[in-house]
DNA sequence: CATGAATGAGAGTTCATTCAT
DNA sequence: GATGAATGAACTCTCATTCAT
């Protein structure tokens, strides 16, 4: 693995190489919650959705090693306990999107399922940026609106 | 391995695994294409892209593992000539999402940015829908109104 | 581990150490019991009982390597299902201590154990003889005569 | 590790586990000796071997896991300097079967070999006992009846 | 050309041992 | 001394790849 540590001393703090997988996977998520400082909690759905998004780009275009980790945890079947502690960014995406589609047939569907749109939407984003650095900025602002959008239809 | 040929077989036909792989992501393209043997040529905008939303997600939900293949692929870095033959669908999302967006300011935004925005979003519901069978009509819906909206503005 | 074989090329056999260490073990007992070709059935309990007692000295002796590996076998905890195949000599010693015991108080005691009686003083004296081979003749000697008092109190 | 001292604290008394469990044996061998304050001395050489037969399985039935490593220990080869100092009990156990053994044919073999004799006898008890503990009375007598007829053929 | 037993590099894990505190 | 976190050699096991048949 990654240097750093001796091979053996992982197993000192993690009995399991998943074990730490989902140590890493919960630091992640947790880091990502920090990041979240300013969060506008009194403004308007889109301006918390659009924090959220800034922020999630703007991390993940940073670490794109980690996020790549964070992804494929979550495609590894690994993850049972995810829940358990639902980050705190979670829960402002779910409060932000819920408002955002208060009064459209949105309203109805599935909570999660925005949320997951909005996650879906923000690391295909990351990857394209990823690979043409030359069209963030646009990407970033479009990838937004169609974001709203899609909630709002609008 | 899976089926029908012995193990050292499958190196006649492929010097490596990773070739293997990216043939079969080929494969599984080409397969896609040939479910859109009904494509509505004609058609509003609107209806190409809904049909080929409804046989990604049909598709998808048949062969669960298969998609996770390709994803997986995708995401490992296997997949230099991704690009070499684009798929057909591909270039039928490619031109519905080009007509969609006419007139609004995703116009000028990179069009391949806004097919990704299409796959995600598929891939996303598809998996939403594995795990949730009971919403799956709903999400089938609802998704594919992001996804316009999202691309339109309405 | 030994050489001979290349490390993977075990665990196309056995799916785990273990079990090829159970299977190993299986087919020392089987060796052994290809040993007893001459077992001389007709006999008394003496003449058999010192049969098996002198061709499981030869093949200790001949094969210390093998023999600790079942004694190590035994004490580790990973052998379930020995019972399972009891090995045909397993019965023949069962037989003859039975019969040498008749009419003593030995009559009524668990019948395994006059026979792990028989085995411990076996392995003991081959032990011995590996580190004393001055003393082999007579300790097979001695050795005998005392499992044979042991059991018949004469 | 067990108990008590810190892992790295060992490697301050035993440069080596392997002397530590040396260090062990002994310690256990010794342990036994004080287990005979009222050893018969002046006794017949029967109660004087019946003595030390029941303390062995008492001793043996209380702490079996230390058993257990005393017989792998003696199997691993890592006890070179065994003899170094004789426990008084190993004395006390030849002598005894040493008076056993007069006036028969036994008494011109190794007089070790007859320890070891009743050594494996007792340790193959114990495990059998452990097993079985519903016969650990009758095998306690019968065990000993056995060891007694061995050595004097009575 | 197909086959599958054999291979060995590499990943995961254990544990005796070291060493800075 | 005592401590226990860190170490790395050695072990178990996996899997892509080779090659004699």
């Amino acid at each position: 693995m990654e240097a750093g540590v001796a091979e053996g001393t992982l197993f000192t703090y993690f009995k399991t190489k998943d074990e730490l997988m989902v140590e890493l996977y919960r630091e992640l998520r947790m880091e990502f919650s920090r990041h979240l400082t300013d969060f506008p909690h009194g403004e308007s759905a889109r301006s918390r959705l659009r924090y959220i998004w800034d922020q999630y780009l703007k991390l993940g275009a940073a670490h794109p090693e980690q996020l790549k980790v964070l992804s494929q945890l979550r495609s590894s079947g690994k993850l049972f306990k995810e829940n358990e502690t639902p980050a705190p960014a979670f829960a402002e995406v779910m409060k932000a999107t819920h408002d955002a589609v208060q009064g459209n047939e949105l309203e109805d569907g599935p909570p999660e399922y925005l949320v997951l749109m909005m996650r879906a939407q923000a690391e295909m984003t990351i990857e394209y940026i990823l690979a043409h650095p030359e069209n963030a900025e646009m990407c970033r602002e479009l990838g937004f609106k169609m974001v709203w959008s899609a909630l709002t239809g609008k």
